[in-house]
RNA sequence: GCCCUCGUAGCUCAGGGGAUAGAGCAACCGCCUCCUAAGCGGUUGGUCCCAGGUUCGAAUCCUGGCGAGGGCGCCA
């Protein structure tokens, strides 16, 4: 399972810790190709300066408006190998570069940046295209077939805060795949076998509970009672052991109760889902029960590779480069955990068709999936052309700076969460904050849970996105109703507050697709809070309405790109745009 | 013992070879007769854990420490 059915409820499945390595995407040649070409402003000034330098000129964003638009070190690089001083360099650079139609003259400034600043009119038509373009810059790429694994809560529990980040991760990633036109598939790695059934099956029976009267709530109680009970009497415990052959070996009445809880943790996970407003749904369900069957022959074909071998009673496949051999089937016959996310992996690849697989599960298991990886690759159910990426995330922290652990009555439910943000803001409002409040630290990292912090809605936080986006269709909204010439186009650029506004337009489609390479939704959190900053500073700097002229309809043509971007760039985040609040 | 990750402002976090290291929160000072103040401007606040190394240039890359956390054959 994905979840641990053991630990501490809170910070159980996905502990966390970082996964550097394993978690970054992979640098290929073409895909950043192609991702330079997919902004094309920036390219074909890079271009122009490469036919000039020779090198990549490793065109930035310009650090400082004063610098200008984008800026070049180049010149400071290759002064070294050509033995003169790196302004000199520079100067012959911007006066060989042909870059007149695109930008001002070039500056060259400290000791030897080149800055280039766009023409006004080339920006301006640079935020037009991305005015006129349904997808506001975001270009499809050669489509993959990715299938990520999320969110993967217990059954008979209830979803925690905890659970949250690999939902919220994942639901994202899906929305940002799909964006950039690739075909994702969920996968839902629900945690619906294991030993803890024997348990919860023999503890119902003790008790004589009537099952379909339970919710997840009463389930996950009946957990806890079945836990200390496994624990405090041996007697019980070897009658839940005895359950579980039962159940695997498709006991009717035992199955039957199995059953049940599914059914109930099922509700209360559509609950889940549903007041958070992700994509998933029955159809992405594929929980450990799905594998049960696939098991033998995973087993079968790794023996009949060679790769897995008998191995103190227990079969195991040794992989160069870990420390200790997976464990596909254990001493007593039962299938360890590693056998399942084999057989996961396996029906992915061969039967949903996957180029890339996904997992976003926290990164105390990076060594598993790592792991797993490998000895899919050996076994052959993983071929070359698969990538797999383990999307690791560090663990919830309390703010002591320890795990959150249920024990300690630290942990969250994550309705509690939610109710919690609601008593502070209407519901599309505190939902953005808990979402964005996950979604915009870097995912390596652990991260401090602080209810106050989560559920804030001032400062660098989802409603400050929503309230851009509301400010700019109550605007437009009067603009409509004073029957306003909205332009089709960004025209005039004056103001230095217009023009950090299109250039930021400029960059959501690049922005989106570092997103869909690099797994990382942080970035566009960033992205969107500066131009929601730009907008802010717009709206106090520019007067929209009570301008005139072509200013007022290039200023509203801005307002709606700008409008358009964020809703856009909200949506993939996972978060409602309102038209006001 | 071995492996992995993290260490940046009082707090929470960005930045991950280039210009005086940035936000938010907290504190303090301003700004609504003016398109939504969930906003904007300003002030205060930093040995970028430490030490070497590479480099024209290091918070960023490398090595070694220190500190915190995670993982390491029959839990998942």
């Amino acid at each position: 399972m994905r979840d641990d059915g053991h630990g501490p409820i809170l910070a159980d499945r996905p502990k966390s810790g970082p996964v550097r390595r394993s978690g970054r995407a992979p640098e290929h040649p073409a895909l950043r190709g192609r991702m330079a070409a997919m902004s094309s402003l920036p390219h074909t000034l890079s271009e122009r300066l490469q036919a000039v330098a020779g090198v990549d000129p490793e065109l930035r964003a310009a650090t400082k408006p004063q610098f200008g638009h984008f800026q070049s070190n180049v010149a400071l690089r290759l002064a070294k190998a050509e033995g003169r001083p790196p302004r000199e360099v520079a100067q012959r650079l911007v006066e060989q570069a042909d870059l007149s139609d695109l930008c001002e003259t070039p500056e060259i400034a400290g000791p030897g940046f080149i800055n280039l600043r766009l023409r006004t009119e080339v920006l301006a038509a640079a935020a037009s295209e991305v005015r006129a373009d349904p997808r506001h810059g975001v270009e499809p790429q050669p489509t993959q077939t990715v299938v990520i694994d999320y969110s993967a809560p217990n059954v008979a529990k209830q979803m925690h805060v905890g659970h949250l980040r690999s939902t919220i991760i994942g639901d994202c990633l899906a929305r940002v795949l799909r964006a950039l036109g690739h075909t994702v598939i969920a996968q839902n790695h629900i945690g619906d076998w294991g030993r803890q059934f024997g348990m919860l099956v023999e503890q119902i029976l003790d008790e004589q509970l009537d099952v379909a009267a339970l919710d997840l709530a009463g389930a996950e109680e009946l957990y806890r009672r079945a836990n200390d009970h496994f624990k405090a009497d041996e007697t019980f415990a070897d009658r839940a052991r005895r359950r579980v052959v039962l159940l695997q070996s498709g006991d009717e009445d035992t199955l039957a109760i199995w059953r049940q809880l599914i059914d109930i943790s099922l509700a209360g996970f559509h609950e889940a889902y549903a007041r958070l407003g992700v994509l998933l749904t029955d159809a992405d369900l594929a929980g450990e029960s799905t594998y049960n069957d696939d098991l033998p022959r995973v087993v079968a074909e790794l023996e009949a590779s060679g790769a897995a071998v008998v191995d103190d009673g227990a079969l195991v496949v040794f992989v160069e480069g870990f420390n200790a051999p997976m464990i596909v089937r254990k001493r007593d016959g039962g299938f360890g955990y590693s056998a399942t996310d084999l057989a996961a992996v396996r029906r992915r690849v061969g039967e949903l068709g996957a180029d890339r697989i996904l997992y976003v599960v926290g990164s105390e298991q990076t060594f598993h999936f790592n792991q797993v990886f490998a000895v899919a690759r050996k076994a052959g159910f993983l071929p070359e052309r698969v990538q797999a990426e383990h999307v690791g995330y560090g663990m919830v922290l309390g703010t002591d700076g320890k795990r959150l652990r249920t024990r300690d009555g630290g942990t969250m439910k994550l309705a509690d969460l939610l109710d919690a943000a609601e008593e502070r803001a209407a519901r599309p409002i505190a939902l953005a904050a808990v979402k964005y409040a996950d979604l915009s630290n870097s995912l390596v990292k652990d991260y401090v849970f602080d209810l106050d912090r989560m559920v804030q809605t001032v400062g660098d936080t989802g409603p400050y996105l929503q309230y851009a986006h509301a400010r700019l269709c109550q605007l437009l909204r009067r603009a409509e109703a004073e029957q306003a010439q909205v332009g089709e186009a960004v025209t005039v650029l004056d103001e230095p507050a217009e023009q950090t506004l299109a250039l930021l337009l400029t960059r959501f489609g690049e922005t989106v697709a570092e997103v869909g390479q690099t797994l990382q939704p942080h970035r566009l959190c960033a992205y969107l809070y500066e131009l929601a900053g730009a907008l802010s500073v717009f709206y106090e700097q520019c007067p929209v309405l009570r301008s005139e002229g072509e200013v007022r309809a290039s200023r509203l043509a801005l307002c709606v790109t700008v409008r358009d971007v964020l809703a856009a760039g909200l949506d993939l985040l996972g978060i409602e745009a309102p038209d006001r609040m």
